[in-house]
DNA sequence: CCCATGTCAGGGCCACTGACATAG
DNA sequence: CCTATGTCAGTGACCCTGACATGG
């Protein structure tokens, strides 16, 4: 008996790494909210493609895309999808003519209602272990943490 | 003036997403890691394969890759590319001869040490905006949600 | 016969780059 | 002349699956 009931514990120094950490929630996360949108055919870029139209009003793709932090060649299928479906119309913007600008239908928004819900139980579900107190605790690091290395690319 | 001085300002309901939010700050900090370990000669996986090996002496493959979740097939390459530069011997084991015993060298150790500091560094210079305490009631949310979330898919 | 191991081949998703035509 | 926009093509990392030969 060489190995006793090891086999599959991860090293402590690993384990406790909390850039390991962060990266294993995050997938944990991004799973559980891709296979919850994925429920109801939509994916997260068009969750945040959708409230930035409703929260902007219509736009520019490349606006979209810069308030979304989607890539510009990213947006394309993203808006391709979503007009596919109804959600969102592009039409040519005649005071620039290089422009499309993005609608959100009222088909859209009613999506977007449904995602809306879908969201909230998501996070509630990642959150799950966590009191409320906690989870402002929690988010308002991870806030700082995107602060403090967000001013350091673009200079 | 249609718009004043938004742009780039992502919608508030996206900006406190905690699934995206956690999303960014572990690409900032993969990222962070990622560039720092290139500086280096070496990538993640390298890093967690010589842990594992450090902690737990010689073991095959198989084990390796269940100790530090990296996938069987993808674990090959990693131990290729240790072995490559000295770092790890691959040695059939006589005891199982589908095994092979991985065993770090004394220069991949030293290799290692010098992992461990810049690692640290690294780790130092992600939680920069955080407290001690903080780092460590930090650390503590994202443990505990990882426990949640992993016993919920070997059952 | 079933399971484990090492290996390879490949898919899917995603962040990201580069190029290009068109237009401001 | 330089920059912005929409679009497409493509890269590289990473997570993950499937298959296969060999061996326990």
């Amino acid at each position: 008996m060489t190995d006793t009931m090891d086999e599959q514990d991860t090293p402590e120094p690993l384990r406790a790494l909390p850039s390991r950490m962060l990266s294993l929630v995050a997938m944990h996360a991004d799973r559980l909210v891709s296979e919850g949108l994925a429920g109801a055919d939509a994916r997260k870029w068009h969750y945040a493609a959708l409230v930035a139209l409703r929260e902007s009003g219509p736009v520019s793709q490349a606006q979209l895309s810069r308030r979304t932090g989607v890539y510009r060649s990213d947006m394309v299928s993203v808006i391709n999808e979503l007009a596919g479906r109804g959600f969102v119309e592009r039409t040519p913007d005649p005071d620039d003519r290089r422009r499309n600008v993005i609608t959100i239908t009222s088909q859209g928004r009613r999506h977007l209602e449904r995602l809306d819900k879908l969201i909230a139980e998501l996070q509630d579900g990642l959150l799950a272990p966590l009191t409320q107190p906690e989870r402002e605790t929690l988010t308002g690091f991870l806030a700082r943490l995107l602060a403090h290395h967000s001013r350091r690319e673009a200079p």
